[in-house]
Formats: C-alpha cells, sequence, structure tokens
DNA sequence: AGTAGTGTTCGGCC
DNA sequence: TGGCCGAACACTAC
C-alpha cells in the first residue's frame, strides 16, 4: 500500500465520495476525536507522497499507510477498523494506518513542489534539495520525503538502477547529469509505477527489487542493508558506478 | 508455519 | 544538543 502511487490509486477510487456528507463514523483511532465527523461534508480528497487526505471544511484528516495499512472501499474487513466513514452510497474504512487531524491549512503544513506525482512538482528544487546535501547516500537521497515526496524501497533499487548509481554514492560527488537522471527518473518510475500497479504487473517489472542476478550483465546483485535509513537494498556493482 | 518487509515515530543511549 | 539505533506498530505474501 505505502508508496506515493498507490495513495494516488486511493485517491482515483474515493471520488465517488466527493462532496458527500459523512452520516456516521467510528474507528479505534486513538489520535483523533472521531465523533466531530459526523455530519461534516468532503470538499476534497488529496495527497501529498504517501499522505492521503480526506479534506472537511474546517480542517482535514491525514491517513498515513506506513508498512501495514490497508482500506476497503464500500466493503469491511473482519479487522477493527482504525477509521470507518459511512456515506449515503457507500463506505470507506481504513486499518491499522497512522489517522492524524490537520487544523492548519494544507498549503502551510504541504511543499506540494516535493511530491513526485503532484503536477506542481519541481525539479530544479529537487536537484538543489540534493546539492545542499553532498555526504548524503545515494539509497538515502530517493527515500528522504522532503526530497521526493512518494518514493519508497522500490523506487530507490529500481531507480538506482536504471541510472547505474551504486546506492552508497555520496550525492554531492554525483556529476550534474547524473543528479539530473536521478529526478527524472524518480519521476518517470513513480508513472511506471502507476500504470504497472493498476495492471497488477508492478513486481513483473521489477529489475533490480528482491533480484538476485542483475539483468544487465547476468552477474550476482548484492543484498544489503544501507545507509541512514537501513533499507534492503539490491545492487550490481558492475554496471552501477560509485561515486566517492 | 515462520519470516521479513512498499514506513515512520519515538525514546533511550552515548 | 544531537545523531544513531532499536523497538513498536500490526498485517500478509511468500
Amino acid at each position: 500500500m505505502p508508496e506515493g502511487p498507490s495513495i494516488v490509486i486511493l485517491k482515483e477510487a474515493v471520488q465517488q465520495f466527493k462532496g458527500k456528507k459523512i452520516i456516521a463514523a467510528s474507528g479505534n483511532s486513538k489520535k483523533l476525536n472521531i465523533d466531530i465527523l459526523t455530519g461534516q461534508v468532503i470538499t476534497d480528497f488529496k495527497s501529498w507522497g504517501k499522505h492521503f487526505l480526506i479534506c472537511l471544511p474546517n480542517f482535514a484528516i491525514r491517513v498515513h499507510f506506513m508498512l501495514f495499512g490497508s482500506y476497503r472501499i464500500n466493503e469491511y474487513s473482519d479487522k477493527p477498523a482504525r477509521l470507518h466513514l459511512q456515506f449515503d452510497n457507500g463506505e470507506l474504512n481504513f486499518y491499522a494506518c497512522s489517522v492524524m487531524l490537520i487544523e492548519q491549512p494544507l498549503n502551510e503544513v504541504y511543499d506540494w513542489s516535493a511530491d513526485i506525482m503532484n503536477p506542481e512538482f519541481d525539479h530544479k528544487k529537487a536537484v538543489a534539495k540534493l546539492k545542499s546535501n553532498p555526504d548524503m547516500l545515494a539509497c538515502d537521497a530517493i527515500l528522504d520525503q522532503h526530497i521526493f515526496s512518494g518514493a519508497g524501497n522500490i523506487f530507490k533499487n529500481e531507480v538506482l538502477f536504471r541510472i547505474r548509481i551504486h546506492p552508497e554514492s555520496l550525492v554531492g560527488k554525483l556529476p550534474d547529469q547524473k543528479l539530473h537522471e536521478l529526478v527524472t527518473e524518480t519521476v518517470n518510475y513513480a508513472f511506471d509505477f502507476l500504470k504497472w500497479k493498476k495492471e497488477f504487473t508492478l513486481k513483473k517489472h521489477w529489475l533490480a527489487h528482491t533480484k538476485t542476478i542483475c539483468p544487465r550483465d547476468e552477474v550476482r546483485f548484492h543484498k544489503a542493508i544501507l545507509g541512514k535509513t537501513r533499507r534492503r537494498t539490491f545492487f550490481c556493482d558492475r554496471c552501477q558506478e560509485l561515486y566517492k
């Protein structure tokens, strides 16, 4: 569930509830007084990277699916719902996710130009952020939500393989052209991910993530826990260049 | 059947 | 004060 494109899919799937009144609300969220939701009208659904935002007239609900979260539309699971919203035309259920109330205007909370799926995504700003973090490893840079909001661990492995950059490369040592490729291909992969996820062929298209053999030169991939983010990393040390 | 992981936050420790 | 690290959360595909 978690990565940005999956949240875009969710946003598309809930459009039937835009402009609808919440006729009942329940759930086991501790961060939110669910009673205040009943009677409110949903003005919009938005997303910022992995954040799913339910907009109401005076505040928004932020849903983050973390690693295990899930949702059901017009059906429910046997697990307790973290948040259940009932409408006259259906229902929306969220499970095992983080739910938060946001009372500040969303434009003050979120920098939309950092969201890789947003039309306002700003390539130049992303490059500038990378350049201001010269000591950061490439594998951590892609996971940094302030630079690439919506990118996750699959992105990291696939994008670094696509652009032939070793995950332990220092961002400050990447030539300008590679820096631009990093940004361009992270965004490109987001839209490939979206398309493949909708076709249920995402895994089939993985070139590096979870793989044992490099499809380019057929040597073994390395599998290691790398970077400050300490996440699984799959890479080929023959075709992915180390900039250090 | 057990394990590991599409993620983030928090608190303890040095 | 701050960086680093592990735990917690809680589900399911393999």
